[in-house]
DNA sequence: TGAACTTTGTGAAATTCTGCACGAAGGCAT
DNA sequence: ATGCCTTCGTGCAGAATTTCACAAAGTTCA
C-alpha cells in the first residue's frame, strides 16, 4: 500500500462538489461574498454537516463563527476537480445529438472545448456542424494525439456504442461520457458516465408508483407512515 | 429516498433495475431463454452477489442450479418498476432540448408518451413541435388533469426552471426530469432526477486528473470508479 | 437412486456513507 | 481582557450498501 497517494475524496462526495461548484458561481454572480455550511445545505439540499465534511476534503479554509469566502472556495473546488485546465472532448456519432453537441456552445466557456467529431458513415464524414468538420472515425487515433482529447462523448446508435467506446480506448482516451443505453465493457482503469433518460423516467416511475400504490391502500388503512425522499 | 410500503427496494438497487431490465431486453431479443447471475453480472458490470440480491427483492424467480428466466424476470422487473402502464409526460420549456424530446419518438414506446410541452413565451405558445402544439404555462394544470400527467420535463432556461417546478407541483405533478443546471427546491414528496452534462464532465475531470497525477508519479494503483445517472 | 455439479438465496462481515453532537476557534460587544 | 455568540472541523455511531461464503435446492448422468 502506497501512502504517498493524494488525499482520495469519496465517490460521493465527488459527485456533490460540482453542484455546489453551481450554487457558489451563482452565490458570486449576485455578489454574495461569504456563506455558511447552513446557507450551501439549503441551497443544495443536503445536510449541513455533510457540506462541512465533504468541504473539508478540499482542506481546511472555513473560518469558524464566521463561514466560508465565495471566491476562495470556488478556487479550491476547481483546483480538485481539476477545472483550472481545459479538457479537450471529441464526440463520436454525428447524429442529432452528436451534432447538437457539437454546435452547442455551453461546453467550451465552462472548460470541456468540443474540438472533433466523428463517424464512420461515409456519407456524414465531410459535412460541417458547427465549427467542426465531421472526421472519419478510422482516424480518431491521430485526431486524439493531435488535438490533445481526454473526453470521449459517445452519441452512437446502440449497436456502434461498444465499437466506438474501444477505438476510444484504443486511442488512449480515458475518460467516457456515455448516451448509448447500453453498459460498455471497459477496463477498471477507464471513467464511464452513463446519461440515459430512460434509465431516469423508470426510476421515476418506481418512486411514483410507490405514491400511487400508497394513496390507494390509505383508503383502506388507517396507519400512515411519512414520507421522505 | 421515498416510503416504506410492504416491500421496499433499497434505492441503490432501484437505479440497477432499469439497467438489468435493458439488458435482458436485448437478450431477449437474441433469443436467449435464460440466464445466470453471474452472466448478467458481467453485462451489467457489477457483482454477482449484488445481482442475485437485487432481484431477490422481486421475489424468488430463479431455479437453483439453472438460473432466471429471461421473459419472466423481464416482466417482474416492469411490474415492479410500475412499467405495465403508461406514464405521460409533459415538457416545459419549448426550446432546442424541450422541441427534441417532443418530437423525439423514442419515449412512448418505452412507455412514457410525451403528450404536451408548453412555454411561457408568446412567440413560441402555438408553434407545433412534431405532433404537439407548444401550449400555454398558464393552462398547465388543466392539460395535467385531462391528459392525464404524472412526470414533468423541464427544459427551460436555468432562471425559469424554479417557477416551472412550483407550477408542476401545483398541478399535481409529483415526478420531475430536471434538465438545468440547478438545484430545485421541491417538498420531499416530490422525486427528482437531475441531467446534467456539466456536473458529468467535471466528475470525469475529477477522476481524469487522479489518474493523470498518479501517472505523473510513477507509482501505480489505479481504482476507478463507474458511475450511471 | 444417488453422486457430482451448478446456481440460487441469504446470513453476516466488510465497507462506505450519513448525520449527530460537541470541542475548537474566531468575531464582537462591553 | 472577558464572556457570549457563531460556525467550522471531526470523532463516532448508526444506516445503507456491497461483498463474501455457504447451505439449500435443483439438474444431469450413470
Amino acid at each position: 500500500m502506497t501512502q504517498l497517494q493524494r488525499r482520495r475524496i469519496p465517490d460521493a462526495a465527488v459527485t456533490r462538489l460540482p453542484v455546489y461548484l453551481q450554487i457558489l458561481n451563482n452565490l458570486h454572480a449576485t455578489n454574495v461574498l461569504r456563506f455558511s455550511s447552513d446557507e450551501l445545505a439549503v441551497l443544495a439540499g443536503v445536510n449541513a454537516a455533510k457540506v462541512r465534511k465533504d468541504l473539508s476534503y478540499l482542506g481546511s479554509y472555513g473560518t469558524r463563527g464566521v463561514g466560508y469566502e465565495v471566491t476562495y472556495l470556488i478556487h479550491q473546488i476547481k483546483r480538485e476537480l481539476g477545472l483550472l485546465r481545459e479538457w479537450n472532448v471529441v464526440v463520436i456519432g454525428a447524429g442529432n445529438l452528436g451534432c447538437a453537441l457539437a454546435k452547442f456552445g455551453g461546453f467550451a466557456p465552462r472548460g470541456f472545448p468540443v474540438v472533433g467529431i466523428v463517424d464512420n458513415d461515409p456519407k456524414k464524414i465531410g459535412q460541417t456542424t458547427g465549427s467542426l468538420t465531421v472526421g472519419d472515425v478510422c482516424n480518431l487515433g491521430k485526431m486524439v494525439r493531435d488535438l490533445n482529447v481526454t473526453i470521449g462523448a459517445i452519441t452512437t446508435s446502440t449497436a456502434a456504442a461498444q465499437s466506438a467506446v474501444d477505438a476510444l480506448i484504443d486511442a488512449g482516451v480515458a475518460s467516457i461520457l456515455n448516451f448509448a443505453p447500453i453498459v460498455l465493457a471497459t477496463p477498471s482503469s477507464v471513467s464511464v458516465r452513463n446519461v440515459d433518460l430512460g434509465v431516469e423516467l423508470q426510476i421515476l416511475s418506481y418512486y411514483e408508483q410507490m405514491r400511487t400504490e400508497q394513496s390507494e391502500s390509505a383508503k383502506t388503512q388507517t396507519k400512515s407512515s411519512t414520507a421522505s425522499v
